[in-house]
DNA sequence: CGGACAAGCTGA
DNA sequence: CAGCTTGTCCGG
């Protein structure tokens, strides 16, 4: 074999002309496929106009590999290589992401190691759109003042409810110059897209309105909408940053928040994160700091009733401390989380259940959060077989048989609610018991209970801390500010526990301090950058790396079970270790910023 | 991804 | 050694 060199010809190679039109390049939409290739713009496209059409971002078909395929324009204009033969674009689609966005997610495709195709697609119109009318400009809006006077007090707080009227106004006020406002479920982003035209503000949902947000609409949506086709931006607003609904659990596991960010950086334009209970990435890499006045948090935060469990005279969860709350007028949550481990699990995404590949035995969640089989004994990662997600539903979660002593005690009917139990009426003033989906799925509680708070505190991971408040901002949202009788109740043997102190006191930013100094000395995210490699092709790919990294790259590998954690200091050190190496032939998934370690 | 082609394996 | 499977490479 030769190599090809730019320039030269290779040895007995053939010599194509110089074809007639103008060349673009194209990235084919093939996953595996992570290069652009050179089409001609037929010569009859000049004569009819259509040429026209075809830019940057433009989604068109091609021959390729002997096959049609779509993709998308990724430059026009480029040099010609006489040792390849030019094909004609066969069909242009329709209008694409505009050429800041496909930059984007080039840069997207880099900083969590994916495929650009798979970038680009979420970029993309989920139908063809023939043409983009621009909207003109809107009038002149102060967006900084904007922010400063409606908005940055009822943000930060628990208050981010989406039920909450207040919140519809101050985005309204905002809203008025060509804001991406990121939210993290659809529900969420339906009701604020209603609120939003109410308060007379056109809005675009994100990404069934494609073409609308094309035309410089607000936008609104889940964390796709980061790549929104919107020409240009005033500010850009991510609502409850800290949720994991940002960060897609398939590879690559990219953030849509990250993606925000880095936009608004690309255009100079404002980035509020808002959340009741702010992660370090989200406090670090936001340009406006909105952390709300201690009087205002306070405010806004239920009243807090912690529990301290080794002191009571009776063991169990059902202390004398909660009978007066479970007895009084509803609605009435009680969480416990994972109770004694799963017994049964399926995957989040695809709904696959969790079995053994040898015996076929359903898989449980060992305490290290392995899965394992109890037949055979064998474990693996918990990720998905199916479709490698890694977030899993537990099926059993054990909360039954504690449900008919909460009845017996309460001296009421007791509901279950747990991720999967749809129709359930969580409307009425009754007494409920589940899971943490219990949180997700009611609108509305007059008290939170937390059975059993320290298995969120003891949970083996880095950011453990930030989930377990987090999951106390939820509660508090639901049940809304002390003045109003909002009440939650913290069971744990942990009262002094600076999760718990910082519920008790309102203060969310005493999490983040307490948490800040422990990363730091670490070099835990987001002060340092981790990656997780696992998979068959994993060892190949590790030795492959370390050989390119070398030494003093900065960049180290520690194994774990039959995964690898690497890290670096910053992110620009890993992905260009993690980027530069071969991918083996063997199926691998790279993690960029793991959430569950 | 999927076609092309090379290398490896099997059975007569 | 034909005929088939499996692996690797590469595309404009």
């Amino acid at each position: 074999m030769t190599e090809r060199l730019p320039g030269f010809e290779t040895a007995g190679g053939a010599q194509f002309s110089r074809p007639e039109g103008r060349l673009v390049s194209v990235q084919p939409d093939i996953t595996s496929v992570s290069r652009s290739f050179t089409y001609e713009i037929p010569k009859a496209w000049e004569d009819d106009g259509r040429a026209d059409q075809v830019a940057v971002g433009s989604m068109v078909r091609v021959d390729f590999s002997g096959r049609r395929t779509a993709g998308w324009v990724t430059a026009v204009d480029v040099p010609h290589d006489p040792s390849v033969e030019v094909r004609s674009l066969s069909k242009w689609s329709s209008v694409g992401p505009p050429a800041h966005v496909i930059d984007l997610a080039e840069w997207a495709a880099w900083r969590w190691a994916g495929r650009l195709a798979h970038f680009l697609r979420a970029a993309s119109p989920p139908k063809m759109v023939p043409m983009v009318r621009h909207a003109p400009p809107p009038a002149d809006v102060d967006v900084e003042e904007a922010y400063r006077s409606t908005f940055i007090e009822g943000v930060t707080t628990v208050r981010t409810n989406p039920t909450d009227t207040g919140l519809g106004l101050a985005l309204a006020a905002t809203a008025k110059g060509r804001a991406l406002i990121l939210v993290p479920t659809i529900s969420w982003r339906r009701r604020l897209a209603r609120q939003l035209r109410d308060a007379g503000v056109g809005v675009a949902e994100y990404d069934d309105q494609w073409e609308r947000s094309a035309s410089g609409a607000v936008t609104i949506g889940t964390r796709i909408a980061a790549f929104s086709p919107m020409p240009e931006l005033d500010a850009v607003l991510v609502l409850d940053e800290h949720d994991s609904a940002y960060k897609s659990e398939r590879t690559p596991s990219w953030n849509g928040r990250d993606v925000a960010v880095e936009r608004a950086r690309r255009s100079g334009a404002p980035c509020v994160l808002a959340s009741p209970s702010p992660s370090l990435e989200g406090l670090r890499a936001g340009n406006r700091s909105l952390v709300p006045g201690k009087a205002a948090s306070r405010a806004a935060w239920p009243h807090v009733k912690v529990i301290n469990l080794r002191m009571q005279d009776t063991p169990g969860l059902l202390t004398e401390s909660i009978v007066d709350v479970i007895r009084s007028p509803g609605p009435i949550a009680c969480v416990l989380n994972r109770k004694g481990r799963a017994r049964m699990l399926a995957c989040a995404y695809c709904g696959a259940l969790a079995a053994c590949e040898t015996c076929g035995g359903s898989l449980a969640e060992t305490d290290a959060g392995g899965l394992i089989c109890r037949r055979d004994s064998t474990t693996r990662p918990k990720v998905c077989s199916e479709c490698n997600g890694t977030h899993m539903k537990h099926l059993r979660p054990g909360i039954s048989r504690l449900a008919e002593d909460l009845a017996v005690l309460a001296k009421r009917e007791v509901t279950e609610v747990s991720a999967d139990s749809a129709g359930v009426d969580l409307s009425s003033n009754g007494l409920y018991i589940g899971t943490e989906a219990i949180l997700h799925r009611m609108d509305k509680a007059r008290a939170v209970v937390f059975l059993d708070f320290d298995q969120e505190l003891a949970m083996p991971r880095y950011r453990a801390a930030e989930d377990a408040f987090a999951l106390l901002a939820l509660a508090a949202r639901l049940t809304g500010p002390r003045a109003n009788g909002g009440e939650i109740y913290i069971q744990t043997r942990r009262p002094d526990d600076v999760v718990v102190q910082a519920a008790a006191q309102g203060d969310p930013g005493s999490v983040a301090t307490a948490q800040r100094d422990v990363r730091q000395v670490f070099q835990q995210p987001p002060y340092g950058a981790w990656a997780l490699v696992s998979g068959p092709g994993a060892p190949e790919f590790i030795d492959d790396a370390q050989t390119r990294s070398g030494v003093d790259s900065g960049v180290q590998f520690r194994r774990q079970d039959d995964r690898w954690r690497v890290s670096a200091a910053t992110h620009d050190v890993l992905l260009d270790v993690l980027n530069a190496t071969i991918r083996p032939a063997e199926r691998i998934r790279i993690e960029v910023d793991p959430l569950d370690i």
